[in-house]
DNA sequence: CGGCGTTTTGAGTGCTTTCAAGACCGGTGG
DNA sequence: CCACCGGTCTTGAAAGCACTCAAAACGCCG
């Protein structure tokens, strides 16, 4: 990680004010805001928790609310007219979740773990956009973000072996814990094989053997149940990136 | 087309002013903005022609400018490092190409056609969006636009077979051309078979056999060099969306 | 301990890719 | 006018990677 950015974390959070219904971490919507905004969107807001597997809102939902992740782990979903369905992402402790321009929601959210929500209501939400022109700049730049993200994953999806989407998937755990302040090779990982097999664009047997086989060759370890160590990142990495050096 | 849609296009069409620069058509960033906000965005913008299979700006390139394609076709594309190339995108006239909140351009944008575009340079376009919030809330708007459109993508890459991701992209085709106002069976199709293949995750070998066994049944001709006519749009819609009914 | 969901593993199939060659088309120059 | 050329598209045959179907192992929880 960028020392730079620990440094800026760290300022940021004895300098900021503090969203009283997010909590102590300054994330999600509540980053550029100052302490007037902070306390409107605070008394706008509310708290909630949801048990793991609980849907946050579905797919042609009208979309009234915008969520921040507090804690835990999510993952969004459209569904196919067959049945099947495509994670199109998932989201940590700390990304908004929910945000559209259009009238209903572009895909299920559903918890992967118990988690707790920022809940904000769409109006309040325009409100807010209206007097302080910052938070459209942020929601701008999180798409911008999300954009990227998203056609990333369509390379990933698009033209790359198995053993590479798996590779990719694991790196991107790591991007994410990374954004969440920590480090370290050890992870979690609350989404199944099947929901991994619904990213990737593969299915749950591939993934499995997949993991597998990255387990025989020693890259990583399982240590327990949706937890994973990256033991080699070199070989994991370049794997990703298509340059298969097959690095020892 | 949703009528309305094409009464509003109408009302746009006589009640809004022109972007100088841009010409008769309102599209693009200008579409929000008042009389005085095109003035000056007429004054700070200048519309440039470049032939066919030119690069409009490369991934990695300082991201100094915006983009309004006025006429013309471009696709975006990121290269792997294997020296694969996914197309992430196609834009048309009215699209706008290149607007990030990064430094760099995230893709390669490189034209199909001869086109027009107009240029906007981005310490212009920050001006104009300190002063017309609308200006960001439409951008706002194209991103959320734009995300779930690659979210579509996703799925069609990820879950689909390589006939239904054809029979996606020719109606993804149909989509776009709607959008530029225009009905009707006949289709532009300026991207070739790899093109195609580079935006579907498939090889052009596939893509050709997919569409000449669609020409097999019927159900699309060609009757011209990069021209498609759809025969069979319902066929051809209802393998897109996986109800795979051999509508006859 | 039993039950249920998840994961692993195996065997066989099939869709898409790969490799290869020929056809087609538009443009160019003799 | 026509032959040639490069690029694009089509078509064929064979191979491979991931999928499908199936069953067993595992681990968690009541």
């Amino acid at each position: 990680m960028n020392p730079l950015d620990t440094l800026r974390r760290q300022k940021l959070d004895t300098d900021t004010p503090v969203c009283e219904t997010c909590g102590s971490r300054v994330a999600g919507l509540c980053r550029p805001l100052d302490i007037a905004a902070l306390d409107e969107i605070s008394s706008e807001s509310d708290q909630m928790s949801m048990p793991a597997r609980a849907t946050v809102f579905r797919e042609g939902d009208p979309a009234g609310r915008v969520f921040t992740l507090i804690d835990g782990t999510a993952k969004l979903t459209r569904l196919l007219p067959d049945g099947k369905q495509q994670v199109v992402g998932f989201r940590y402790a700390g990304d908004i979740i929910g945000y559209t321009t259009k009238d209903t929601y572009p895909f299920d959210a559903e918890l992967l773990t118990d988690a707790r929500l920022c809940r904000l209501d769409r109006k309040n939400l325009a409100g807010l956009l209206g007097r302080y022109p910052a938070l459209e700049h942020r929601l701008l730049d999180l798409c911008v973000q999300e954009l990227a993200a998203t056609q990333e994953q369509l390379v990933t999806v698009g033209r790359r072996t198995a053993e590479a989407r798996v590779a990719a998937f694991l790196m991107s755990l790591v991007a994410a814990r990374r954004r969440r302040g920590a480090v370290g090779r050890l992870l979690e990982m609350p989404m199944t094989r099947a929901d991994i097999a619904d990213f990737l664009g593969l299915t749950l047997e591939t993934v499995s053997r997949t993991l597998t086989s990255f387990r025989r060759r020693g890259w990583i370890r399982e240590p327990a149940h949706q937890r994973v160590e990256l033991i080699n990142l070199n070989a994991i990495s370049s794997l990703a990136e298509g340059t298969a050096d097959d690095a020892a």
